[in-house]
RNA sequence: GGGCGCGUAGCUCAGUGGGAGAGCGCUCGCUUCACACGCGAGAGGUCGCAGGUUCGAAACCCGCCGCGCCCACCA
């Protein structure tokens, strides 16, 4: 039992049972009496044993937030209850992602901006008030600062929506991804990376989206169908004219070579040889490798600079020049024919041949060179028609481009082995999950690409020196001092240089770039325990207890922070990681906004109230896709309304509880009671708050539909033993119900309990099984929970009767014959008299276990 | 092509070696002194298909079919 603290309860804190209970405003009341109680304060000093510390998922606050949203954080919320009952310190704060693409968009509309990294900071700069028709170019901080104060008003929006909901956060622990303490960290983090030669800067092939004209990462690649045309296209060789098959012709001015299997007897003929490409004359080389396969097309495969993947796998394991003809626009560039690396049969053809294609775009280009094979004969038939699966970034609107940059990268590829003992370290709920982590981990091909060529992002603290010459000095950058950090090189000068010296010949440069959003969002566990900036909360919180997540961002965010801690420091950021499913609609899609679907969360707590909402997520098991169901949040009402009713029926009237539970009825009903804390406690310890939920939902609903009205007849007993041993069952369960339930429907439980308690329920201790012990020492436990079983049945029985005859349940009974086992008819003589039918009731012994048999006559009469 | 998950009542789902279940929906009945945001009762299923293991399979094994997600060297 909760132990009563003298004066501990303010003015919110009631101690009637209202006339009339009802869920209205109880949302209102509640979150702000815990906010001015501080009842989710997180008490730092507490021992790192007593904390409980979660890396919860900072939303992306230029969207909005959508019913998974709701679902996946009362899953976590759930949890931080439970632990927080149990008696930990809770760490539990929110952050915020305000970093990245969707929020520079964004701000480009709304204020009517571009960021420009060549213009200087203008502190006084002020947007005007209606967006202008030609964007004006701003600084990198002053763009920063305009994408901070839009998001301040998401921010507010999504606290105000996360409190009614009810989550049981710090709300005086906020971070933001882009703010000062989260720049400086991952500015940091990255320095340490380079001091150690794990951050590294190399010009290579790498994904490109054209659109944004940005590098982008393998984890931000998504597949989608594209139609395409299978084109089939002979090249010139002496005497053999090999034919290749290709979705993208326009890329056949980059060729480098054409590769066929080894054990390919068609084309043995002509490997070793060099044919040339149509129309623009180039000699390339006919190569094998063991990639080709050979059922494809013609098992003859043009490699060029670069079509995919493969394309780069080939180049560099042959040895291949490049010859790129793609620009970072997703334009084809001018090529210098006749020049070194671009050689022809026919140099007056090939530049004619690609004078029609500089500058276009590449559908355009591939359109154009299309005619112009068929109009020289090297398109063989009509082009076949073809679905295909193409990459695209995640966020772009045309598909990835591989184009040669200078980039940065986090080493990858050398950890995978540790990677993935880490994910075996890491406790997963539920445990399947960490298939998805190990395919992904084992399925990397490159490191880590963490440049973005935008603006509204982590700058990389970088500066470079110009030579004499003018020339970049990309080898040796120059870094801050810890104590300058965060800073933006592109406003930022180094130490021993001046602002006048930016981009002139012995001077110096910043380095363009940001950061991935991962690259920071992969801190979220040193950022929110503010690592460096407050050690000793950071001490006290990491490694963290528990990450959070959606499984559609394994491969990005768990992955990446794993990495990041392995990285810097050399163990696993958290000990748990709980994975929640995605919200389907009823046609088991993902809900997005493209399926016109979407439910706003406001409007859905607002028609069904927070704690329904909260039952209706708490119904997802961790991990599996859930329907949205509207349903189901009416039966969580339902169970809401109950508590309320339930609790008053317990609590209005009530006689003087005994010292200790006496009946067999009562006693059995506490051990079955028991039996379900037990239950609840080891599923919550699991993470299976769904179990939870179903265990302690079930009984509930026994309990009031029997239990309650067995207890009806039984509390004003003339027998103060009788009434007494009723009195503490009914106080003594109710006490476990509203803890049990607490997390689940935080606002009703914290309703009921103050009608007669002191301080919230949830710092309440957690039910334990051992708080009903002395209740249930001594007797004979098999026989009491035997009665209870065949009191409810019988109970059963005479309402079936009633109901089967039409009459009303306050219709009196005459005369109940009930035969059953000896065993049954025995415990049953310990409750008879509990059953108070009003009538006279026989017993009578069958002959098998399942002899079971209630007659029951009702009186003749009126019903009332 | 590979991996993971799923397939049980009209719907949403629980059930992992021995009685086929819950809630909703449906049907019938009832103002019952906590609750009409209620209460009581009832109907409803060849547990995806086909083999195997077992005294016994919804559950364990093998194969197949269907759905979803992730991944892949998609020319």
């Amino acid at each position: 039992m909760s132990e009563k603290e003298d004066a501990a309860a303010g003015p919110a804190w009631s101690t009637r049972v209202p006339e009339r209970p009802t869920l209205d405003g109880l949302e209102e009341r509640w979150a702000s009496a815990w906010e001015s109680e501080g009842v989710y304060r997180f008490d730092r000093s507490a021992p790192r044993e007593r904390i409980y510390s979660i890396d919860t998922p900072p939303p992306t606050v230029s969207g909005s937030l959508h019913v998974g949203h709701v679902f996946s954080f009362t899953h976590t919320d759930l949890v931080a209850r439970y632990r927080r009952m149990r008696g930990m310190e809770v760490f539990y704060p929110m952050g915020w992602d305000d970093n990245g693409l969707p929020t520079e968009r964004r701000v480009q509309n709304h204020f009517g901006v571009r960021c420009d990294p060549t213009v200087a900071y203008d502190a006084a700069f002020e947007p005007p008030a209606e967006p202008p028709e030609e964007p004006i170019a701003v600084s990198r901080p002053n763009f920063v600062e305009l994408c901070l104060r839009l998001t301040q008003t998401d921010e507010r929006a999504f606290e105000e929506l996360w409190r009614r909901l009810g989550l049981s956060v710090d709300w005086g622990m906020t971070y933001a991804t882009i703010g000062d303490d989260a720049r400086r960290i991952s500015q940091r983090s990255f320095l340490g990376l380079l001091g150690r030669a794990i951050a590294y800067q190399v010009e290579a092939p790498t994904l490109w989206d054209v659109d944004f004209q940005t590098a982008v990462a393998q984890a931000e690649l998504e597949d989608r169908e594209r139609p395409g045309a299978m084109h089939r296209v002979r090249f010139h060789g002496e005497g053999a004219q090999p034919l290749i098959e290709t979705t993208r012709p326009e890329l056949i001015p980059a060729c480098v070579a054409l590769l066929a299997h080894p054990d390919d007897a068609r084309h043995a003929a002509i490997v070793g040889s060099e044919v040339r490409t149509p129309l623009f004359g180039t000699a390339v080389p006919v190569l094998t490798h063991e990639l080709v396969e050979r059922d494809k097309g013609t098992g003859l495969v043009m490699v060029c600079t670069f079509g995919d993947l493969t394309d780069v796998t080939w180049w560099r394991e042959l040895s291949l020049p490049v010859r790129p003809v793609l620009g970072v626009d997703g334009r084809l560039v001018p090529i210098p024919w006749g020049e070194p690396g671009w050689e022809s049969a026919d140099i007056d053809a090939a530049r004619a041949a690609y004078g029609e294609l500089a500058g276009r775009t590449i559908n355009q280009a591939r359109r154009r060179i299309v005619e112009l094979l068929a109009e020289s004969g090297d398109l063989i038939g009509e082009p076949q028609e073809v679905k295909r699966a193409v990459k695209f970034y995640e966020r772009g609107e045309r598909p990835v481009e591989i184009v040669t940059s200078r980039q940065w990268f986090i080493r990858t590829m050398e950890h995978r082995d540790a990677l993935i003992a880490r994910g075996r370290e890491l406790k997963w709920h539920p445990a399947y999950m960490r298939a998805r982590f190990e395919d992904w981990v084992n399925g990397l091909t490159g490191d880590w690409c963490i440049s973005r060529q935008r603006f509204f992002g982590v700058p990389f603290p970088i500066w470079y020196p110009v030579d004499a010459g003018g020339v970049v000095q990309y080898d040796a950058p120059i870094t801050p001092r810890e104590e300058q950090l965060p800073v933006d090189p592109s406003t930022d000068v180094p130490d021993g240089f001046q602002e006048s010296q930016r981009g002139t010949p012995g001077g110096f440069i910043g380095d363009p770039d940001v950061m991935d959003t991962w690259a920071t969002s992969s801190l979220t566990p040193q950022i929110a325990g503010r690592e460096w900036i407050d050690d000793e909360l950071f001490r006290a919180v990491f490694p963290m207890d528990l990450r959070p997540q959606a499984h559609d961002i394994i491969r990005t965010w768990l992955f990446t922070t794993i990495l990041r801690s392995h990285l810097d420091h050399d163990e696993l950021p958290w000990s748990n990681a709980a994975i929640s499913g995605w919200i389907l609609d009823p046609d088991r899609k993902k809900m997005s906004k493209s399926k016109g679907n979407v439910v706003t969360p406001m409007h859905l707590l607002e028609e069904h109230g927070s704690d329904a909402v909260r039952y209706w997520a708490a119904s997802g098991r961790p991990g599996a896709d859930t329907a949205f169901d509207p349903q189901q949040m009416r039966i969580g009402r339902r169970l809401a309304v109950k508590v309320l009713n339930a609790s008053k029926f317990v609590l209005q009237d009530s006689p003087t509880p005994a010292a200790r539970v006496s009946h067999p009825l009562d006693r059995a009903l506490l051990a079955r009671l028991a039996d379900v804390i037990r239950a609840a406690s080891e599923s919550f310890d699991a993470y299976d708050y769904t179990r939870a939920l179903e265990r302690t939902e079930e009984f509930f609903w026994w309990y009031c539909d029997n239990y309650l009205e067995l207890a009806k007849g039984r509390r004003y007993d003339s027998d103060p033993e009788v009434s007494g041993s009723v009195a503490r069952a009914l106080t003594l369960s109710l006490s476990v119900f509203q803890r049990l339930l607490a997390p689940f429907l935080p606002f009703v439980c914290e309703e009921v309990w103050s009608w007669w308690q002191q301080g919230s329920v949830h710092r309440a201790a957690w039910p334990q099984a051992r708080e009903l012990e002395r209740d249930l020492s001594g007797g004979d436990g098999e026989l009491e929970a035997r009665a209870l079983d065949v009191a409810a049945a019988v109970l059963h029985e005479v309402r079936k009767a009633k109901s089967d005859a039409r009459r009303p349940m306050r219709a009196p009974v005459a005369r109940v014959v009930v035969r059953d086992s000896a065993e049954r008819v025995g415990a049953l003589e310990l409750a008879a008299g509990d059953l108070r039918l009003a009538g006279a009731i026989e017993l009578l012994e069958g002959e098998a276990a399942d002899a079971f048999a209630v007659a029951v006559e009702l009186a003749d009469g009126a019903d009332d």
